[in-house]
DNA sequence: AATCTATCTTGACAGCAGAAAGATCTCTCG
DNA sequence: CGAGAGATCTTTCTGCTGTCAAGATAGATT
């Protein structure tokens, strides 16, 4: 119970290591992006040695689907935010979650990637699996909205599930890499009405039209 | 002149190292992935020492920024085969270097991901950023020949760019990445009316129209 | 109290990137 | 012709990485 006399040294058992590696890691990929990621530097943040992470997660790729599953769930919370503040309206609350969409990506950059864009997240995972499924049949779901059926099974219903994911998709990715510079350039309200319109283009009234 | 007598060792000065080593990266990439990519790999690959590609290429990321440049090449060469064999009315050549894009995308996933995903290939690099601003002239000439005048300086225009932009390149993207399963599974013709349909919807005839 | 199991540490190994120094070839200029 | 000079390539070394194996420690069970 008191302490040794010198310095008191942290407990041979960390409590909730899974949890500080988590944290850690998430630090660790923001800091020095997915392609500086590194496993002993996760440990260290965690003031744990470079092999304990083995006991919580298989490997260094292990890790990373942990914390990409983790990712799908904020990354529909930041979707369900945005829609909040928007109308009702099915059409406001589709651009609203794209708008949510992109709020994420430009937030956590190297998670996105590491979400979309990256081998290292194994999606055979059943927690990455299920978080990334439940992302796309809320997109789904918010079509449906829309167009007032289920877009699965007819293909009008998938254009239009194709076109939004892949516009909102797409503007999120490039102005990650730094293009879409007029976008990045535009303050937030301004930038959030050209992203409605853009995103709007992908479920035309009439969808049929060329 | 004549050979040593036993086994003809190569010769000391490869003779066009630089090139052979761009072979070599690009099917590094191509088999390991821009994750796996191992600059002692290409070295091996071309037949030389690991220490050798540091003449040519100041480091790996040397090697992948000129890769990428080389990529950008190619890429427009995609666009521009589809538009030869498309309609000459300027949405059918809009759409046709889309699928072009795709077409690069899907036959380079690696290669596409370093150019556009990665932060290993230094955009500073003369090249590199000289031939991806190409590209994107490209883009922009594309939809000034839609609109008439040209997309810059007016917001509607820089709309148009980055919506066809967008959705093109989120299409390509979530592709590579094994999503839009529906598109992927199509037969090449009816893969080809799905993307066209759904580009076709970044730059409609009333851009105004929400 | 004794043992069992999960957790964490230490130490080892192979593969990697990059730097430094030396070897080999080609070329130019006297 | 031939002697540097410079470019090209190899060898060697250092420090970092992920993973594995073996041992130490703590908490839980009986």
């Amino acid at each position: 119970m008191e302490t040794k006399g010198k310095s008191e040294r942290p407990p041979y058992h960390h409590g909730d290591l899974r949890h500080a590696l988590l944290d850690a890691a998430e630090k660790e990929l923001a800091e020095r992006g997915i392609e500086g990621f590194t496993l002993r530097g996760c440990a260290k943040r965690a003031g744990v040695s470079h092999a304990a992470p083995a006991h919580h997660f298989r490997d260094a790729n292990g890790l990373l689907t942990a914390l990409a599953a983790l990712g799908f769930e904020r990354f529909l919370s930041c979707q369900k935010a945005r829609q909040a503040d928007a109308p009702q309206d099915p059409r406001s609350q589709l651009v609203a979650s794209g708008l949510g969409y992109v709020d994420f990506a430009l937030a956590n950059p190297a998670l996105f990637r590491l979400m979309f864009a990256s081998e290292r997240a194994d999606f055979t995972s059943d927690d990455l699996a299920h978080n990334a499924d439940a992302a796309f049949g809320y997109l789904v779901q918010g079509v449906a909205a829309i167009r007032g059926r289920d877009p699965y099974g007819h293909t009008a219903g998938m254009l239009d599930v194709m076109a939004t994911w892949g516009i909102t998709h797409g503007l999120a990715d490039l102005m990650l890499s730094g293009r879409m510079k007029p976008l990045l350039a535009m303050p937030p309200a301004a930038r959030d009405a050209a992203l409605s319109q853009i995103i709007g283009r992908a479920f035309p009234e009439r969808p049929d039209d060329r």
